[in-house]
DNA sequence: TAAAGTGTAAAACGGTCGTTTTACACTGTC
DNA sequence: GACAGTGTAAAACGACCGTTTTACACTTTA
C-alpha cells in the first residue's frame, strides 16, 4: 500500500481508539512501520495529519451515506458502527480536544457537519416526494448525531431507537 | 470561596473550553490563583481533578434535570446551554480523550450516563401516566444526546428541534 | 513563644512531546 | 559509475509535561 495512505489509515485507527493528544508520534511511526523522517516528509506535522485523517474519513463516510431513504441513513450508521466501532464522532471529538482553536481542523469538522446536514436534507426531500422539510431535516440530524453519541454507551440499541423514532417522524410528516 | 471548590470550578471551565490534555497545570494554577503545591495537596493528581470536575458537574446537572415532563427536559438543556455554552458533553469528551482507559474517569462517565437514562425513564413514565416505556425512553435519550452534540455547530436550533421531535413521539405514544 | 498547619513562589525533577538532524543503505537513471 | 531520490534507524533538539521539592511567610493554637 501507498506509504501516505497507510500512514493516514494507521493514524485514524490510533486517534479514534486512543485520542488525538494521547497518541504520540513514536507509537504512530512504530505502528505504521516507517521512520519519523519519512512521516514528516509526507505530512509535515501532527496537525496536518489529523486534518488528513478527517479528510479521508469524510470521503469514506459520504460515499456510504449515498442512500435514498431516511431508514437507510440509520442502516448505514448501524453498518458503520459494526465495521468501525462506535467511539463517538471523530470530527466532534477532534474539535473538542482542540477547543475549536485550530482552523485547519475546525474547518474540516464544520464543513463535514454542513455536508452531512445537506445530504440528510436531500434524502428527506426525496423520501417525502419533494417539498421543503427544514424542520424534519433538523430532527433527523439530531437523531443521527444522538445515535452516534449514545452508541458509545448504549451500543446498537441507540441506533435502532433512532431509526424507529425517525420513521415515526417521517410517517407523521407524510400524513 | 473554598480553595478546592474554586479549583474544581476553574478546572471545569478550562477543561470544557480547551480540552483536558490541552490544559496544562501551569495555566490551571495561574487561573485558580494558587500554587502547584497547594493544588497537589488538595487533589493529588490531574486525573483525580478531572474525576472531581465530572463529579460536581454530575451533581449540578442532576439537580437541574429534576423535572416532571419530557418538554421540560429540553427546557433544562436549553437553559444549561445558554448558561454554560454548548461545547458537547464533557463526560463523553473526557471518555473519548482518554480512550476510556482510565477507570476513575470511565466509571464517572458511565455512571452519569446510566443515571441520566434512569431519570429520563422516570420522567417519561410520569408524563405518560405510568406503564413501561423503554423504547420511548431510549428515543428521548437519543434526542437529548443528539441535541447536546448538534448544538456545538447548530446552536439552539438543534435543541428546539429535539424538543419538537420528542413532543411528537410522546403524543404518538399517548394515542 | 514554640510548634504545627497552611499557604505562596519558584526552581528542579525525570520523562515525554513533536520535530529535526545525522548517518547510512538501497534504487533507478543519465 | 556518479547521482539524485527515497527510505530506515536512531540520536538529539528544545520545549513542555505533571509532579515534587526547597525555602519561606503567615496564622492558629497550646
Amino acid at each position: 500500500m501507498d506509504i501516505k495512505t497507510n500512514l493516514i489509515a494507521t493514524a485514524e485507527r490510533l486517534f479514534d481508539r486512543n485520542g488525538f493528544s494521547a497518541t504520540g508520534m513514536d507509537r504512530l511511526t512504530q505502528e505504521a512501520g516507517l521512520s519519523s523522517r519519512t512521516l514528516y516528509k509526507h505530512v509535515g506535522s501532527k496537525t496536518v495529519l489529523m486534518a488528513l485523517v478527517l479528510g479521508v474519513r469524510e470521503r469514506r463516510f459520504m460515499e456510504r451515506l449515498d442512500v435514498q431513504t431516511v431508514d437507510e441513513i440509520f442502516d448505514v450508521l448501524a453498518q458503520w458502527t459494526r465495521d468501525e466501532g462506535g467511539r463517538g464522532c471523530l470530527f466532534l471529538r477532534s474539535y473538542g480536544e482542540t477547543g475549536g482553536d485550530i482552523p485547519e481542523i475546525a474547518n474540516v469538522v464544520l464543513t463535514h457537519k454542513e455536508a452531512t446536514r445537506a445530504k440528510i436534507a436531500e434524502i428527506v426531500q426525496r423520501d417525502l416526494g419533494g417539498g421543503d422539510h427544514g424542520e424534519l431535516t433538523e430532527q433527523i440530524l439530531v437523531l443521527f448525531e444522538g445515535a452516534v453519541a449514545a452508541a458509545v454507551y448504549r451500543g446498537m440499541d441507540a441506533i435502532s431507537a433512532a431509526r424507529k423514532a425517525a420513521a415515526s417522524l417521517v410517517a407523521q410528516a407524510r400524513s
